[in-house]
DNA sequence: ATGACCGGTTGCACCGGA
């Protein structure tokens, strides 16, 4: 069972990129972020064509995620359950026995803006959310753009970003409250090459000299890890004309 | 130090992204 996500950075302009995707790779579950488009505006009819199930939680302009299944996609829930908030960030769903949990966590801008403390605000009801989650489901999977780069590792010059955005401390020990719930952090259960990055800024050639960061996980249950095969980051879709910022990352289970 | 590249729009300049 593969399961990947993916930041589009809008749903419309990275069809054909997704398209190519759900041929090649064939995976199994993909949770899309940053649709960048209300559920209307969505291109259902071609995914949908392609044999897939979908879920949506879109919105205009900002935000919105899916669910796209080879199999049905059962008891599907919308957003933080509880949580106060207009942004489509989270969409959870039931695909082949496994709980997938697809969010897109706020970026925050910076430390000292209000956006930020709406991160720690947002990164609280969500840990509780899967903690919750976590006493219901055994084969549980949360994954998605987390927008917090969890180590000096995760970054490809350490130096610079230390207490910017992604990488505070409270972000990185929000990070690890949730690891602390039970998840794993499979792209880390092997060992990686250094400058294993999802994310490279589109200025500078960002992409071309590696300058990335390690935003967008994929967290599984302890139980759901015992079926661990292998993980990996798509660089040949973040290669490709007009891309998205955000390669596609996939975990493999038995 | 600044802006750089994208996508979307309350659109031809801006905001948000990370």
């Amino acid at each position: 069972m593969k399961i990947t996500t993916w930041n589009v950075n809008s749903i419309n302009v990275r069809l054909t990129h997704l398209l190519s995707f759900l041929e090649t790779e064939k995976p199994d579950v993909i949770g899309l972020q940053e649709l960048k488009a209300p559920n209307d505006k969505f291109p259902l009819i071609e995914i949908e064509a392609t044999g897939y199930h979908v879920a949506l939680n879109g919105q205009p302009t900002y935000n919105g995620v899916a669910l796209i299944a080879s199999q049905p996609i059962d008891d599907v829930v919308l957003d933080i359950p509880g949580f106060d908030s207009d942004e489509k960030r989270v969409i959870a769903g039931t695909v082949a026995g496994v709980r997938v949990v697809n969010a897109y966590v706020p970026n925050g801008q910076n430390p000292d803006s209000d956006k930020y403390q709406y991160k720690l605000r947002w990164l609280v009801a969500f840990t509780a959310y899967l903690q919750q989650l976590s006493k219901e489901y055994a084969q549980l999977i949360v994954i998605g753009d987390f927008n917090i780069a969890p180590a000096d590792d995760d970054v490809h010059n350490p130096a610079s970003w230390k207490g910017k955005i992604l990488c505070t401390d409270q972000e990185r020990a929000a990070f690890q409250k949730i690891l602390a719930l039970g998840f794993l952090d499979t792209l880390r259960i092997e060992a990686k090459p250094k400058g294993t990055f999802t994310w490279w800024d589109y200025r500078q050639g960002g992409f071309e000299k590696n300058s990335g960061i390690r935003i967008d996980h994929l967290l599984s249950s302890k139980v759901l890890g015992r079926r661990y095969q292998s993980s990996m980051v798509h660089l040949d879709y973040r290669a490709l004309e007009r891309p998205s910022d955000h390669a596609p990352v996939s975990v493999v289970f038995k």
